[in-house]
DNA sequence: CGCGCCATTGTGAACGCTAACATCGTGCAC
DNA sequence: GTGCACGATGTTAGCGTTCACAATGGCGCG
């Protein structure tokens, strides 16, 4: 049975199926497309032919007529960080739910150019969206300067909602991280802590200065409650380093970190300069990343749901598309109570 | 300045183009197309009306008629571990240097029926290759069943380079998971301990078994060199409990253990199980992930370089796609010796 | 028995692009 | 001066779909 003709010749078109199956090419692209009306042997003949010869159909073609790709962007930042990667997860899982298909485009700065460049390769693939999973500061300047001519959605706790500088509009999705810093600042300071350092990430990130915000919100509310705020990178090496600082220099009794990686670093440096945590002195992380619950001691931290914050993105993202108004309301982070906090004084 | 006549009506084809800078349409996709023979003002001419309209080329039309998509299909496994996520980073970032656009696909499990409608999915999208990041043993029969009209490349470390069941070659790249489990286990033996146990990943994952040869296969090399197995998950919970009951019943004097996750677990266990690691039993892992270096103690562990991996993935796919032959000889994993394993006897 | 309706199917024309070929000058060799 | 090659451009025909509309035929109903 010579199934394909050509072998790798070209990919058999409607047209060869509707030839087999002894009807029109419109017959195919009915049954294909549940239409209706199409009598029940017709389908059965239809789709015979089908199988006989592996047919497929074109999406190129189908865009092409329809004007609808199916295809959503996602711009994502150049490194396997866990929270972009668990977002990734959760738009792609949740895009297959709504039919969309994704591709993705990774970038390793956003600069405008960069970003202007990968807009571009999308909207020439006629991207029905774009979902740009941007933690930086400097990529939402480079969005609102784009004025693309289809939705975008950021990933990101900027508080960024405006219609953007051109046709499209943008709209920003988020775990609420004022909430996440305020929740594990008033845990320390619900033990007694009254003096709560913040390890913060780097300013140019907008969860970094969210939980900053946060922290200090909460340090706030507290009569007496004070704190200091050391601005570091996301690494555990900075971590570290502060750690073996503080404990030369005397270290307060709480520490709120600004993720779980800064809190690895100061828990190894507290450790090695005989500090024990929680006992001197209490650390929060934030992310609860795979293995928290088994550092030494295991951490307490923030958890934020990542790939429910994809799909969140991608709901939105679905709803602009569809010219609908989506709703954008922040993802509420949660506290998870572990060993290496307790109370003080 | 009318800018987009519809402004939400269909963009602008290259027809529109012609029409502005008085050519024909094929001369605009001769300047688009780097063609020679366009006399230079006609060349601007066509470059500003471009720019005037905000024209940009549709690929789906394109596609249609020179048969090439320039996608690449990646199916990946549903979960955010470092190095499915690393490696499709690496894909990703030299597709784009040759090229090509990936979409991605992911899949929470490599059934059969699974895999063969993901496939599907990107065979309707023209995908010239597809990628899959599946280090599970399952996919591999799924994929080898499939017999896609388009190459395949699976990232792992199987031994598997067939020609499919079908048309389609089938290939792998990987990195040498024996020659790493073999380096993690010299490393042990050549610091004296005559007694390593392994705590191995899952059965049904290459990677594991990989692993658990390149151990087996160091012991042998040694005379009075011995040690158990024991079949475990990739989680730090496992290594956890492990660990507790090793302290427990009698401790190796050194441990290799399948991934950092599991060496996380154990770390946990000895310590507050009053063993001191090193000196009590030397721990090894493999992954080398974010934040190994700041475990306590810093833990020594094999790394392989996801990113180069998937570079190195694009590449055979690149190859395949343009109907030669590729170099597939896997990539040679790295020993990191830190605190954590310390000299015996 | 004739009319119209509806279910079923077919026909032709896009969609936006590239490939192949046709056309038109112009310059140069003879 | 004629012929011809070649550079620059235009024309036409698809690529494989879907959409709009036309055509066919059976059936109910007056």
């Amino acid at each position: 049975m010579a199934e394909n003709p050509g072998a790798q010749g070209r990919a058999p078109s409607m047209a060869d199926v509707a030839e087999v199956a002894g009807v029109s090419h419109q017959t195919v692209s009915r049954v294909l497309n549940d239409h209706p009306n199409v009598r029940e042997e017709t389908r059965a003949a239809v789709l015979a032919a089908i199988e006989q010869l592996g047919y497929r159909r074109n999406s190129a073609a189908r865009a092409l007529v329809t004007r609808r790709s199916g295809v959503l962007g996602v711009v994502t930042t150049g490194s396997a960080l866990f929270g972009p990667s668990s977002t990734l997860l959760g738009i792609e899982l949740a895009a297959r739910e709504h039919g969309y298909v994704v591709t993705v485009a990774t970038v390793t700065s956003f600069e405008p150019s960069t970003m202007s460049a990968t807009v571009e390769q999308f909207l020439e693939q006629r991207v029905e969206g774009i979902i740009v999973v941007a933690p930086q500061v400097d990529a939402t300047r480079a969005i609102l300067d784009l004025g693309a001519p289809v939705p975008i959605v950021m990933v990101s706790s900027s508080f960024v909602d405006a219609r953007g500088a051109g046709v499209s509009p943008v709209r920003s999705v988020s775990v609420d991280q004022v909430a996440g810093g305020r929740l594990a600042t008033e845990h320390l300071l619900g033990l007694g802590h009254r003096n709560v350092l913040h390890v913060a990430g780097p300013g140019d990130w907008f969860d970094a200065r969210a939980r900053l915000v946060g922290w200090r919100a909460a340090l706030e509310t507290v009569p007496g409650a004070s704190g200091e705020m050391v601005q570091g990178d996301w690494t555990a090496d900075f971590g570290y380093d502060l750690g073996l600082r503080l404990a030369r220099e005397g270290a307060p009794s709480a520490v709120f970190a600004a993720n779980d990686q800064i809190a690895l670093g100061l828990l190894r440096a507290f450790w090695e300069s005989g500090l024990v945590v929680p006992r001197d002195v209490s650390v929060v992380g934030f992310d609860d990343v795979a293995g928290a619950d088994h550092f030494i001691p295991p951490l307490t931290t923030v958890r934020q749901d990542f790939e429910a914050l994809g799909r969140h993105a991608l709901a939105v993202t679905d709803r602009m598309v569809e010219g609908e108004d989506p709703d954008t309301s922040p993802l509420v982070p949660e506290l998870v109570v572990r060993a290496s906090t307790t109370a003080w004084g």
